[in-house]
DNA sequence: ATCTAAATTTGACATCGATCAAATCCGTGA
DNA sequence: TCACGGATTTGATCGATGTCAAATTTAGAT
């Protein structure tokens, strides 16, 4: 059995970090004994080296995934062919999973944004246990419920927000909740900071320095917060 | 026991449009027998007029609801005191049915936007019967997918699409399949399309008027469309 | 049919964010 | 450590949309 360097599927080579991720997927966290053991047999582990297609728009949909580590850009093509990113998907987010019940095809391209590791859950399968383990429907209920909450998070934002304050919320969620000074560490490029706010890469840098006279410091992927009270009043 | 005009809350005045609407919605329509009666039980049907408030946001979240007739507005404030439209409920829609599983607060405020009519559920009753009846459970499933996919459309729109062409795609959606010339007459006031659309009202009228060169004509609420096909190229 | 208030349209701006190109920065591998 | 290539920033510009005010239309009530 061989495998290539860009995709490798396997069960076995979880390493721990991707086997806690996927034990705190609202899919797996609420579920023991019998019914944890039947949902794990109907997946699989997928590994994906950078820009690798997942799917794409108007396929089956035979699957849907949970990320266990790396990052998964979920876009659309606007008439003029240009991609606009719909969701990044982080490690501990579930991607396709609403057409379990909701339809028979994708309803956009999904591919990974840096080197990913994914739980691939067989859709028939899920949906047939679904309908036999209680424990399981709920599952799905709380999976589907929080997605959908972050996705109207996501149109309010969109909304609501200039790009500076997208910016500015995106920090304040990932500061210590006290008011002082603060650093963070992007998890990631901010290409694809950009996508998840709905912003083209030069508006985010731009949203960032128009963020320096409010005492945020950006060098790579350091950002420096002097005064968090004072980032949200942005 | 009296009634004032603003609000009654009754469980038998359905007249028969309200009532096939509520059969038809997702958390009703695959249900039979004592399913149906459980779940109907949790519910009561309320009345509004125009402009009332339904719950805000930051309150405890102990219903949800379906649009029986009528519209209902989704809204959060921003910095400066300004509403935007979250998401505008049509006939047959759900609403607040995410914090079944996902919260205990509203997250955003709800008002009727035309006299409305609507079906009320009580949030911990259907928790508890989800719980214990499969069916339930799927039917819960069901609406939330649905939704879900809704609003992700909906970001995708509000990403990847100009203010013309998204008042295309609505005109679209409620014309006839074939390509000759259409008319439709909209549901409601252009203000609450310029919510769904996530546009001001100026914006959406001057979206109409952009479209007339592409054979569209709106005299108050009817909507001409010369042919359906060039529309498409929008 | 007429009147009135509300809804919509239009005009004039101001702003924001997208786009393209060029310069610079950063991280990675040798 | 150095050099390279990709990522990010910056500059210049444009188009799209929000905003406010005024004109006009529409819908509902009398």
């Amino acid at each position: 059995m061989e495998e290539t360097a860009d995709m490798m599927n396997s069960n076995f080579k979880l390493n721990n970090r991707d086997r806690a991720v996927l034990m705190k997927t609202p899919f797996l966290t609420s579920l023991t004994g019998n019914s944890l053991v039947r949902m794990m047999s109907t997946m699989s582990v997928i590994s994906l080296t950078n820009r690798k297609s997942i799917f794409r728009e108007g396929e089956n949909a035979d699957a849907f995934y949970c990320v266990l580590s790396g990052y998964v850009r979920l876009y659309q093509l606007n008439r003029d062919g240009r991609e606009a990113d719909i969701r990044i998907c982080s490690p501990g987010d579930t991607f396709a999973e609403c057409l379990l019940y909701g339809g028979t095809k994708y309803r956009h391209h999904a591919q990974t944004a840096e080197a990913t590791t994914l739980a691939r859950f067989d859709m028939q399968a899920v949906r047939d246990l679904a309908d036999q383990e209680r424990d399981i429907a709920k599952a799905v209920i709380t999976s589907l419920s929080k997605h959908l909450i972050t996705t109207m998070d996501c149109v309010a934002n969109d909304r609501l927000h200039t790009a500076p304050q997208r910016v500015a919320n995106y920090i304040l969620t990932r500061c210590p909740v006290d008011g002082g000074p603060a650093s963070i560490r992007l998890p990631f490029q901010k290409n694809l900071l950009a996508g998840m706010l709905g912003l083209a890469p030069e508006a985010l840098s731009r949203a960032f320095s128009t963020l320096r006279r409010t005492g945020v410091t950006v060098r790579g992927r350091v950002i420096q917060v002097g005064d968090v009270q004072a980032l949200r009043e942005i």
